[in-house]
DNA sequence: CGTATGCTCAAACGATCGTTTGATTTCATC
DNA sequence: GATGAAATCAAACGATCGTTTGAGCATACG
């Protein structure tokens, strides 16, 4: 029977990459950096995840699981009802994007998610494609019902505006720091308010 | 007395480069790939450019240069003037990059320039900074100028937002793609419009 | 205890990378 | 046509890449 010892140097492999791969990107890490960084043989990527392209795989599919999970939880909760507002689908979207930063320890993984959106490999785009797609239909299906007046092209577009606003402001690419006087917890919360402020104008102006 | 016969080999590198940085990365596109695309010898990049380093700068340059210098010219005619609207500035921002795309042979910088942007290459952004920043710097300006009502810090927000929202749109991710049934001008003219609209809306929402 | 299984390790594999070299070709100028 | 600088070329350089190998170590089970 299997012994499952190996689940810290897979896990600490996982955190290498992440960190790296949003650093120096896909191709830019090497897997001789990665391993020194996670104090494990150059082997143990190819023992452990068959090949690089696989660890990036499951790097993602670590995340993003949770992320989706917890989007699509928020979503539920005010999908159709008929209170729901702009700001509260846009909250279910965003702030599940912000506590991974917080507390998954992932706070890189956005970064590496707008990597991959800027990376235009095929693979690659077909795998989230495949693993985020479904939650954007979803979040685009409510949109449409809370944006009637919309015709469907002018609703694509404005989506479309609104992910590439979002993944830059995430990626932290922006002067998105938190001052020293107020808490981490309020920083988020300003965060927040600032992204679903901006997303819900520009999908809702006139 | 130098002769000046390389202009067409280093124009063909330069072109070459651009299309594969959009293609495949600054790392990912090798110099045999893209010696060989441009129909040159490998040793013609580290002869007319010195390092592949130095090809990714002039890859910015060329297109970088005129493309400042279009959108300044831009916004000088409106600038400070009391009938312009946030409109008109935006279109100062936007149309020359929309241009470039069309005139300038250069339909994949923006590609570039949007993957410079998720790297976070140190030196790259330092280059960026240096010939990118004193433009952003004359917008921002103009911006603070017709939103009076807005703190810094709101103004920054907002400007980083709508910068990332143009980012990943004018580099194509989208399903911005022309239907059959229109001109190429018109097209153009409409996503002008798209964009300058949202924009419009996540700066001067209330 | 013996052994089988999961895991780690140093070492090497062939491939490809950016760069350099030195010979050869091109071509304006005399 | 001869000359010399500029440009191009095939070939090779050392370095680094992802991957594979086979021996060694650990531990659970008969």
């Amino acid at each position: 029977m299997p012994v499952n010892s190996s689940a810290s140097t897979k896990e600490r492999i996982l955190t290498a990459a992440e960190s790296l791969f949003a650093q120096r990107g896909f191709e830019g890490a090497s897997l001789r950096q990665l391993t020194a960084a996670a104090g494990v043989n150059l082997a143990a990527v190819n023992y452990h995840f068959g090949s690089k392209d696989n660890l990036v795989e499951e790097v993602f599919k670590r995340r993003l699981d949770q992320l989706n999970a917890r989007r699509l939880a928020a979503l539920k909760v005010v999908a159709g009802q008929p209170e729901t507002t702009l700001e509260d689908v846009l909250a279910a979207f965003i702030r599940p994007a912000l506590d991974l930063s917080h507390d998954g320890g992932g706070g890189l993984f956005m970064r590496v998610l707008a990597r991959a959106f800027a990376e235009h490999d095929d693979s690659l785009r077909k795998f989230l494609s495949d693993n985020y797609g479904h939650v954007m239909r979803q979040f685009t299906a409510e949109f449409a019902r809370l944006l009637p007046q919309l015709s469907k092209e002018e609703l694509y577009w404005r989506i479309d505006l609104v992910t590439g606003a979002l993944t830059h402001a995430m990626s932290g690419f922006g002067m998105i720091q938190r001052k020293s006087d107020v808490s981490e917890l309020t920083h988020r919360e300003q965060t927040a308010s600032h992204l679903i402020r901006f997303a819900a104008a520009g999908l809702s102006h006139p």
